[in-house]
DNA sequence: TCAGGTGCTGACCGATCGGTCAGATTAGTG
DNA sequence: CACTAATCTGACCGATCGGTCAGCACCTGA
């Protein structure tokens, strides 16, 4: 029905994203994208390789800033400052992106074990890393961890709170948390 | 093969836990389950009426603690030691559950949807409620909110750090990030 | 007018899922 | 021995999954 033109790789992206965000990855079927779009299946597959692709295409803008903060990170010289490079810039991506991040809703350990995500674990490592001041601590990662872990989770809830306040808050927990250098 | 007598049950549910952690619930199947157990899929679900009960076996005696926890936190009439009981019922909790907290592998959110978890949603929310000193301010929720998360997607990690280290990383970490009571 | 490309679809595929069931095997009891 | 009840299994079920494919309708340009 109704001339669809080719925008409908855009709607299909647009559907993934509301159902991922509902249902997750995982419980979210091409069937029930389909359904959201309002054509069939094979359309969908005929707009993308695979399921992955799909994801792959909704996440790579929030992945393209997370490889240039990890960069930016790794030219910092001095734990300290790494830290809080690490710090403002994690807080920041996760709220740009919090409608994408949030659509992983806690499928993100599975995700990273599958091919095509396994460079996303290197770099939230040493984003850990970077948390953590370097340190080797148990403490210090065991802190940088439940921080990493607890923002991504959270930044998909409140979605009532506007970007700014967000932010505001997720840093002045990070920056009273976190363990300082050595 | 081997003669299992009615040990079985337990051995199933001990199966269970290993491929929970590591494949998650919902990655895991009752042939993987059985295969680890050296039985059918049909023995599995002899001893188990279907597999959302062997889930529920295992977490009972985690869910248990939690909701006597929550008593104490209702039983507290001020909001600062409300909130410490809270800090510290929680750690101990997320410490000595850890293995079958970690099982969950992030399905939490998921998992919560479905009835016969429901009320645990519940337990939740007042908890959360209970480390955010029961303020209704957006930073002290956010707060509470990335502590939980975080606590509960780390204590399955650093299996290596022990019992008493992790809680005192833990509750030193959750003491200086709270916001305190109004 | 017609050939060819684009967008799209229904029908179908093999695999896997949770779950059922009739029946085989075993252990205990009288 | 016979009988019963508990334990266990292979075969099977319907549903759903991601993915394939031949072909239909439409548009465009020669």
């Amino acid at each position: 029905m109704a001339r669809t033109t080719p925008q409908t790789h855009g709607e299909i992206l647009a559907a993934a994203a509301r159902r991922f965000g509902v249902t997750g990855y995982r419980g979210t079927s091409l069937q029930d994208i389909a359904g959201e779009v309002g054509c069939s299946k094979a359309t969908v597959l005929y707009h993308f390789a695979n399921k992955e692709a799909i994801l792959t295409e909704l996440m790579a803008p929030a992945i393209e800033v997370l490889r240039s903060l990890d960069e930016r990170i790794a030219a910092e010289p001095e734990p300290a400052s790494a830290q809080r490079v690490a710090a403002e810039g994690f807080v920041d991506l996760a709220v740009r992106f919090r409608a994408e991040i949030a659509l992983l809703r806690g499928e993100f350990p599975a995700l990273m074990q599958q091919p095509g995500f396994a460079h996303i674990q290197q770099l939230s490592e040493r984003l850990l890393d970077a948390l953590a001041a370097r340190s080797t601590r148990a403490s210090a990662r065991i802190a940088a961890f439940v921080l990493l872990a607890g923002v991504a989770e959270t930044c998909g809830e409140f979605a009532d709170v506007p970007d700014e306040e967000l932010r505001d808050a997720l840093l002045a927990l990070l920056r009273r948390a976190l363990e300082p250098a050595d």
